[in-house]
DNA sequence: TCCCGGTGTCATCTG
DNA sequence: TGCAGATGACACCGG
């Protein structure tokens, strides 16, 4: 079962196929059992390369959308041998057809019948035959390609139907000076219409590498099967097969499928460009786009998302640069260079490009370009490179942000917060720059956030942080010391810093950095009069005067808050204190005065049988015992002792007794 | 991931 | 009024 991916909708897909039929760039190959369209040249260069099994993981990866999803090949496409019942015995096509020179061979007869038409001048017909192919693909899927639609009217699919195309534009720019070489037509309609093509495929292989690049929106790509293909090719001429096959076999080598098997990889035969059948030689049609093709990276990954892009391409630059210069060894790249000497300088070029702006644009401010350019640059000539003595590798090596900082200091030459690039006049970012005494001291580069990845891409980095120092000696500080300004949180620096350096503080830091003759606890501890005189003895830059009494301000500041925090603290813990001291006190006034109120009683039991004892004492005048009830025991001030009746005490104890009361009531809660 | 304590720093107040 | 110190507030960091 196989899927068919429907073209894109831009009329790429049709367009170019029918660029391929007429004009024998690339050779057709149209199964139409099982609808296997030759997807546009500009697919080739990606979607080739990984075959074109849309089962395969690598199809997952891919970047062009689906638009119409899956549909079963084998319900997309026309009744096939039965397309044009006018058709020729194979044999005789085969013959007519290599008879017309058409350089290629035909793997079908369709392809042939195709072919035919069109070397013939019919290419209305073979234009309605590939446009009921693509409309079938397209309807049968229900997917958008309008390339049908407009390369197809009325079932011929006319690629001059989009005219409106960017690449139709360029195709029409470069018509007049190509139309010399073109495939012998009868008609003089179709001989038109194939320069046409002719003049557009040839603009695709020429102008349009990385415009296509941009305006490539999304292509959608099919695999087929070729065992019925094989079968017939069998029954075709034997030694032109075989030394199509070897011509093919060569190519194949430079495939697109072949471009990312890089060592190492297997090639399932799926991504082999015998599927495809493409004669190289005539029409690898540069419409691969070579550059791209070469940073695909090993996995078959072809992403074309920027972020992979400028994270990949490094390591299979320099295989492929290695390639190059390797030319007769079997890589692909060796093999495309040895059949189209042009795409070699293509590719140099391209390569280098492409390798510098995936590593960062701002890299072409300070390598030498015209050495990446021409592959002169070395490993050695790198790595002086970013050795060079006047480079800054403290400044450069404290940004572990890799391209987010690069893009900083390029567009910037603010001082940013991590001190690592651009125009910063804080010492704290340039601790090698300084601390070593001038900038460029071959200072090693402590910095730990040199990254696992790989040499070159430090390297590359690197030396981009170098150069965003511009040489910056202390001098240059100094006298831009009234726009100076420290980061806003060097703090971050710190882990960065070298152990040595993350045990000093930031003003220790600072101050080592600006050379300052005086240690920090110095300048925070010495007396006012001392600090000014010695401000006044020392000729100072305005920046160190500066620094100085910054951390002068901030030391005795610091010292204050330690001092303010600990009286805090000491203020908290004494009144802790008093609370508990307190609470202690309390407890002890509590049983104390319990211990009061048990005498008290004891004393008020002791009064009571003592007042009884001396009633029971006492008589009247008639000889008997004194109520206790109607008389009570009166002492007056003098000490005598008076028995006053009850009624005469009661009024004037009453209130003292209520008195009482009420103090017994309150002791009771207490 | 949130909380908490320690710390540095700045702005402001105070003596 | 200037200055050094005190303090509130905030942010950051590490446990």
């Amino acid at each position: 079962m196989k899927y068919l991916k429907p073209w894109r909708s831009d009329g790429g897909g049709l367009l170019h196929l029918t660029i391929l039929l007429s004009l024998a760039g690339l050779r057709l190959d149209l199964d139409l059992d099982l609808c296997l369209l030759l997807p546009p040249p500009t697919l080739l260069r990606d979607e080739l390369l990984l075959g074109c099994d849309p089962t395969s993981p690598a199809y997952a990866l891919s970047p062009y959308p689906a638009p119409g999803g899956w549909g079963r090949a084998d319900q997309l496409h026309p009744k096939g041998r039965e397309a044009d019942p006018a058709a020729p015995p194979e044999g005789q096509l085969l013959r007519e057809v290599r008879a017309l020179g058409v350089p290629f061979i035909p793997r079908t007869r369709v392809d042939a019948w195709l072919v035919h038409r069109v070397a013939a001048g019919d290419a209305d017909g073979a234009h309605g035959l590939l446009g009921a192919a693509a409309a079938s693909s397209a309807g049968g899927v229900g997917a958008g390609v309008d390339g049908g639609s407009q390369a197809a009217p009325g079932g011929g699919g006319d690629p001059r139907a989009s005219p409106s195309s960017p690449l139709a534009a360029r195709q029409e720019e470069k018509a007049p000076a190509e139309q010399t070489a073109r495939v012998p037509d009868a008609d003089g309609r179709a001989s038109e219409e194939n320069e046409v093509l002719r003049e557009r495929h040839e603009a695709v292989d020429h102008s349009s590498q990385h415009e296509e690049n941009e305006q490539r929106v999304s292509a959608q790509e099919e695999k087929s099967l070729q065992q019925k293909n094989e079968d017939e090719n069998k029954t075709a001429d034997k030694p032109d097969w075989e030394a199509e096959k070897t011509t093919e076999s060569r190519n194949e080598g430079i495939s697109l499928g072949d471009i990312p098997a890089l060592p190492g990889s297997s090639n399932d035969g799926m991504n082999s460009s015998a599927h495809y059948n493409v004669n190289f030689s005539q029409a690898i049609s540069h419409d691969v786009n070579l550059h791209e093709a070469m940073l695909l990276c090993p996995d078959n990954t072809f992403r074309r998302d920027p972020v992979v892009r400028t994270s990949q391409p490094q390591e299979p630059f320099l295989q492929l640069n290695s390639h190059t210069t390797n030319a007769e060894q079997s890589l692909p790249v060796a093999n495309l260079t040895a059949f189209l000497p042009f795409v070699d300088n293509q590719m140099r070029n391209l390569t280098s490009e492409d390798f510098l702006h995936d590593l960062n644009i701002n890299i072409f401010d300070e390598i030498n370009l015209m050495s990446l350019a021409t592959g002169d640059l070395d490993a050695m000539e790198v790595s002086q490179l970013f050795q060079e003595p006047d480079s800054d590798s403290g400044l450069s090596l404290n940004s572990s942000h890799n391209s987010t900082s690069i893009t900083k200091s390029n567009t910037s030459h603010s001082i940013c917060e991590e001190g690592a690039t651009g125009y910063s006049s804080d010492p704290e970012s340039l601790p090698h720059h300084n601390l070593e005494g001038a900038v460029g001291g071959n200072y090693p580069a402590p910095m730990g956030h040199r990254s696992d990845s790989g040499f070159c891409g430090d390297l590359a980095f690197q030396h981009v942080f170098h150069n965003h120092t511009y040489h910056l000696e202390p001098r240059a500080l100094e006298s831009n010391s009234e726009s100076f300004s420290w980061p806003e949180k060097p703090e971050k620096m710190s882990r960065y810093l070298s152990d040595t350096e993350r045990n000093l503080s930031r003003d220790e830091r600072r101050a080592k950095a600006l050379r300052i003759p005086f240690s920090v606890d110095e300048i925070v501890r010495m007396p006012v009069d001392s600090f000014n005189s010695m401000l006044s003895r020392h000729y100072l830059t305005d920046l160190q005067v500066s620094l100085i009494r910054d951390i002068r301000r901030r030391g005795k500041n610091k010292v204050a808050a330690q001092n303010c925090r600990r009286r805090k603290m000491d203020i908290i813990l004494n009144l802790e204190e008093d609370v508990c001291n307190l609470q202690a006190k309390k407890e002890t006034l509590k049983r104390e005065r319990a211990q009061c109120n048990k005498a008290i009683n004891i004393m008020k039991q002791k009064l009571h049988h003592l007042y009884h004892d001396v009633f029971s004492r006492l008589r009247d005048d008639e000889g008997r015992p004194v109520n206790p009830n109607q008389y009570a025991l009166q002492y007056s001030h003098d000490g005598s002792v008076l028995i006053v009746p009850k009624e005469l005490v009661t009024s004037g104890h009453k209130k003292e007794n209520r008195k009482r009361k009420r103090e017994g009531i309150e002791d009771g809660f207490h």
